[in-house]
DNA sequence: ACATTAAGTGATT
DNA sequence: AATCACTTAATGT
Protein backbone atom coordinates (compact mmCIF):
# COMPACT_ATOMS: atom_id res chain seq x y z
CA UNK A 1 0.00 0.00 0.00
CA UNK A 2 2.50 2.45 0.98
CA UNK A 3 5.99 2.95 -0.75
CA UNK A 4 8.86 2.51 0.45
CA UNK A 5 10.64 5.77 1.98
CA UNK A 6 13.24 6.38 4.07
CA UNK A 7 13.27 7.98 7.71
CA UNK A 8 14.44 11.08 6.37
CA UNK A 9 11.84 11.00 3.47
CA UNK A 10 9.14 10.36 6.11
CA UNK A 11 10.32 13.15 8.24
CA UNK A 12 10.76 15.78 5.94
CA UNK A 13 7.22 15.04 4.16
CA UNK A 14 5.28 15.43 7.19
CA UNK A 15 7.11 18.01 8.87
CA UNK A 16 9.06 19.52 6.37
CA UNK A 17 6.37 22.96 5.39
CA UNK A 18 6.45 23.36 9.20
CA UNK A 19 10.16 23.24 10.59
CA UNK A 20 13.64 24.92 9.33
CA UNK A 21 15.86 22.89 7.41
CA UNK A 22 18.92 22.68 10.24
CA UNK A 23 15.86 21.62 12.55
CA UNK A 24 14.75 18.56 10.52
CA UNK A 25 18.12 17.13 10.30
CA UNK A 26 18.71 17.22 14.12
CA UNK A 27 14.96 15.52 14.34
CA UNK A 28 15.90 13.07 11.95
CA UNK A 29 19.15 12.50 13.44
CA UNK A 30 17.80 12.19 16.99
CA UNK A 31 13.93 11.13 16.39
CA UNK A 32 13.11 7.47 17.27
CA UNK A 33 9.72 6.22 14.56
CA UNK A 34 7.50 3.75 15.88
CA UNK A 35 4.74 2.20 14.08
CA UNK A 36 1.65 1.98 16.39
CA UNK A 37 -1.51 -0.14 15.60
CA UNK A 38 -5.08 0.80 16.21
CA UNK A 39 -6.95 0.46 19.73
CA UNK A 40 -2.77 0.71 20.58
CA UNK A 41 -2.22 2.59 23.93
CA UNK A 42 0.50 4.98 23.28
CA UNK A 43 -0.06 6.59 26.87
CA UNK A 44 -1.76 5.84 29.96
CA UNK A 45 -2.90 7.77 33.33
CA UNK A 46 0.25 7.52 35.54
CA UNK A 47 2.75 6.89 33.07
CA UNK A 48 5.90 8.85 32.67
CA UNK A 49 7.25 9.68 29.32
CA UNK A 50 11.02 10.97 28.32
CA UNK A 51 10.01 11.19 24.77
CA UNK A 52 7.68 13.95 22.82
CA UNK A 53 5.75 12.18 20.47
CA UNK A 54 4.64 13.78 17.37
CA UNK A 55 1.82 12.21 14.84
CA UNK A 56 3.35 11.92 11.60
CA UNK A 57 0.76 9.69 9.79
CA UNK A 58 -2.85 8.62 11.13
CA UNK A 59 -4.68 9.56 14.42
CA UNK A 60 -4.44 9.54 18.08
CA UNK A 61 -7.51 10.32 20.68
CA UNK A 62 -7.06 11.59 23.94
CA UNK A 63 -8.84 10.71 26.70
CA UNK A 64 -9.27 11.66 30.59
CA UNK A 65 -9.81 8.59 33.18
CA UNK A 66 -11.26 8.57 36.56
CA UNK A 67 -10.20 6.19 39.44
CA UNK A 68 -13.33 3.85 38.36
CA UNK A 69 -11.40 3.59 35.13
CA UNK A 70 -14.42 5.39 33.04
CA UNK A 71 -13.34 7.84 30.25
CA UNK A 72 -13.90 10.78 28.21
CA UNK A 73 -12.78 11.78 24.95
CA UNK A 74 -10.63 15.56 25.13
CA UNK A 75 -9.18 15.69 21.62
CA UNK A 76 -7.86 14.08 18.79
CA UNK A 77 -3.93 14.71 17.23
CA UNK A 78 -3.56 14.91 13.79
CA UNK A 79 -0.57 14.09 11.24
CA UNK A 80 1.79 16.55 11.75
CA UNK A 81 0.15 17.38 15.59
CA UNK A 82 1.94 17.01 18.76
CA UNK A 83 0.32 17.16 22.26
CA UNK A 84 1.05 20.04 24.72
CA UNK A 85 0.08 17.94 27.63
CA UNK A 86 3.01 15.73 27.07
CA UNK A 87 5.31 18.40 26.69
CA UNK A 88 4.24 19.21 29.63
CA UNK A 89 4.07 16.17 31.68
CA UNK A 90 7.52 14.88 29.59
CA UNK A 91 9.80 18.69 30.95
CA UNK A 92 8.22 18.53 34.24
CA UNK A 93 8.61 14.66 35.02
CA UNK A 94 5.25 14.46 35.87
CA UNK A 95 3.53 11.68 35.48
CA UNK A 96 0.47 11.54 32.76
CA UNK A 97 -2.73 12.98 33.53
CA UNK A 98 -4.27 11.81 30.46
CA UNK A 99 -4.36 8.62 28.07
CA UNK A 100 -3.80 8.10 24.45
CA UNK A 101 -4.77 6.04 22.50
CA UNK A 102 -4.34 5.35 18.38
CA UNK A 103 -7.50 5.37 16.41
CA UNK A 104 -5.98 4.00 13.51
CA UNK A 105 -2.80 2.41 12.68
CA UNK A 106 -0.47 5.76 12.50
CA UNK A 107 3.25 6.49 12.32
CA UNK A 108 4.74 8.25 15.54
CA UNK A 109 8.03 10.22 15.67
CA UNK A 110 9.60 10.47 19.22
CA UNK A 111 12.19 12.92 20.57
CA UNK A 112 13.87 12.89 23.92
CA UNK A 113 12.72 15.59 26.01
CA UNK A 114 16.71 17.07 26.29
CA UNK A 115 16.12 18.24 23.08
CA UNK A 116 13.48 20.41 23.91
CA UNK A 117 15.07 23.64 25.77
CA UNK A 118 17.84 23.25 23.60
CA UNK A 119 15.80 23.65 20.29
CA UNK A 120 13.00 26.33 22.20
CA UNK A 121 16.32 28.73 22.16
CA UNK A 122 17.91 28.01 18.76
CA UNK A 123 14.74 28.14 16.33
CA UNK A 124 12.08 29.94 16.07
CA UNK A 125 9.84 27.49 14.20
CA UNK A 126 9.87 24.70 16.71
CA UNK A 127 8.48 27.80 19.28
CA UNK A 128 6.02 28.20 16.61
CA UNK A 129 4.99 24.64 16.38
CA UNK A 130 4.79 24.29 20.09
CA UNK A 131 3.13 27.49 21.31
CA UNK A 132 0.48 26.90 17.97
CA UNK A 133 0.09 23.07 19.47
CA UNK A 134 -0.63 24.82 22.76
CA UNK A 135 -3.15 26.62 21.23
CA UNK A 136 -4.91 24.11 19.05
CA UNK A 137 -4.98 21.55 21.76
CA UNK A 138 -6.61 24.54 23.94
CA UNK A 139 -9.27 25.52 21.46
CA UNK A 140 -10.09 21.96 21.29
CA UNK A 141 -10.65 21.52 24.83
CA UNK A 142 -12.84 24.59 24.84
CA UNK A 143 -15.10 23.17 22.05
CA UNK A 144 -15.33 20.10 24.12
CA UNK A 145 -16.18 21.71 27.30
CA UNK A 146 -19.02 23.18 25.14
CA UNK A 147 -19.83 20.38 24.14
CA UNK A 148 -20.77 18.99 27.50
CA UNK A 149 -22.08 22.21 29.33
CA UNK A 150 -24.42 23.16 26.12
CA UNK A 151 -24.89 20.32 23.81
CA UNK A 152 -28.11 17.67 24.35
CA UNK A 153 -26.83 14.47 24.49
CA UNK A 154 -27.93 13.30 21.10
CA UNK A 155 -26.11 16.74 19.46
CA UNK A 156 -23.24 15.27 21.06
CA UNK A 157 -23.27 12.13 19.42
CA UNK A 158 -23.96 13.55 16.06
CA UNK A 159 -20.63 15.84 16.49
CA UNK A 160 -18.90 12.66 18.16
CA UNK A 161 -19.94 10.82 14.40
CA UNK A 162 -19.06 13.71 12.47
CA UNK A 163 -15.74 13.87 13.85
CA UNK A 164 -14.98 10.77 13.77
CA UNK A 165 -15.99 10.75 10.10
CA UNK A 166 -13.54 13.79 9.35
CA UNK A 167 -10.76 12.74 10.65
CA UNK A 168 -10.90 9.05 9.50
CA UNK A 169 -11.73 10.35 5.90
CA UNK A 170 -15.11 7.69 5.82
CA UNK A 171 -18.15 8.20 6.50
CA UNK A 172 -18.59 4.41 7.19
CA UNK A 173 -17.08 4.26 11.54
CA UNK A 174 -16.42 0.79 12.84
CA UNK A 175 -17.32 1.73 16.45
CA UNK A 176 -19.68 -0.65 18.80
CA UNK A 177 -22.14 1.54 20.95
CA UNK A 178 -20.31 0.52 23.69
CA UNK A 179 -17.49 1.96 22.46
CA UNK A 180 -18.96 5.26 21.65
CA UNK A 181 -20.95 5.08 25.36
CA UNK A 182 -17.22 5.03 26.70
CA UNK A 183 -16.03 8.06 24.45
CA UNK A 184 -18.89 10.30 25.75
CA UNK A 185 -18.64 8.95 29.27
CA UNK A 186 -22.40 7.24 28.71
CA UNK A 187 -23.84 4.32 28.87
CA UNK A 188 -24.33 1.64 25.90
CA UNK A 189 -28.17 1.69 26.03
CA UNK A 190 -28.29 5.63 26.27
CA UNK A 191 -26.51 5.42 23.20
CA UNK A 192 -28.49 2.55 21.06
CA UNK A 193 -31.53 4.34 21.76
CA UNK A 194 -30.03 7.69 20.46
CA UNK A 195 -28.41 6.27 17.70
CA UNK A 196 -31.87 4.57 16.59
CA UNK A 197 -33.24 7.77 16.87
CA UNK A 198 -30.62 9.16 14.62
CA UNK A 199 -31.81 6.56 12.17
CA UNK A 200 -35.08 7.06 11.86
CA UNK A 201 -34.22 10.71 11.08
CA UNK A 202 -32.66 9.25 8.31
CA UNK A 203 -29.36 11.09 9.20
CA UNK A 204 -27.18 7.32 9.82
CA UNK A 205 -27.85 3.82 8.87
CA UNK A 206 -27.19 0.87 11.56
CA UNK A 207 -25.47 -2.07 11.11
CA UNK A 208 -23.26 -4.46 13.25
CA UNK A 209 -20.33 -2.93 14.26
CA UNK A 210 -20.60 0.40 11.93
CA UNK A 211 -22.34 3.19 11.56
CA UNK A 212 -22.89 4.64 8.38
CA UNK A 213 -23.40 8.67 8.01
CA UNK A 214 -25.89 9.80 5.28
CA UNK A 215 -23.36 13.15 4.84
CA UNK A 216 -20.98 14.72 7.10
C1' DA B 1 -25.12 -26.61 17.26
C1' DC B 2 -23.50 -23.84 20.85
C1' DA B 3 -21.23 -19.91 23.06
C1' DT B 4 -20.17 -15.22 22.83
C1' DT B 5 -20.82 -10.57 21.86
C1' DA B 6 -23.58 -6.64 20.00
C1' DA B 7 -27.76 -4.38 19.88
C1' DG B 8 -32.86 -3.59 21.04
C1' DT B 9 -36.61 -2.78 24.54
C1' DG B 10 -39.81 -2.06 28.58
C1' DA B 11 -39.97 -0.69 33.13
C1' DT B 12 -38.14 1.98 36.95
C1' DT B 13 -35.70 5.83 39.16
C1' DA C 1 -30.36 10.25 31.08
C1' DA C 2 -29.04 6.15 33.68
C1' DT C 3 -29.75 1.43 35.22
C1' DC C 4 -31.78 -3.17 35.41
C1' DA C 5 -33.26 -7.11 33.49
C1' DC C 6 -34.28 -9.41 29.69
C1' DT C 7 -34.72 -10.47 24.47
C1' DT C 8 -33.14 -10.83 19.88
C1' DA C 9 -29.70 -10.81 16.33
C1' DA C 10 -25.16 -11.56 14.43
C1' DT C 11 -20.88 -13.89 14.52
C1' DG C 12 -17.17 -17.09 15.77
C1' DT C 13 -15.72 -22.00 16.86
Amino acid sequence: MHEIKSKNQIIYDALGYLLEDALLEEIIHVGQLREVQLDEVILNVGDTMQMIPIVLRGSIKVSRENDAGEELLLYYIEGGDTCAMTLQCCVRHTSSEIKATSMEDSLLLFIPVEMMENWMHKYKTWREYILQSYHTRLTELMETVDAIAFMRLDERLMKFLVDQAKLLGSLEINLTHQKIAEDLHSSRVVISRLLKQLEVKGKIKLLRNKIILASI
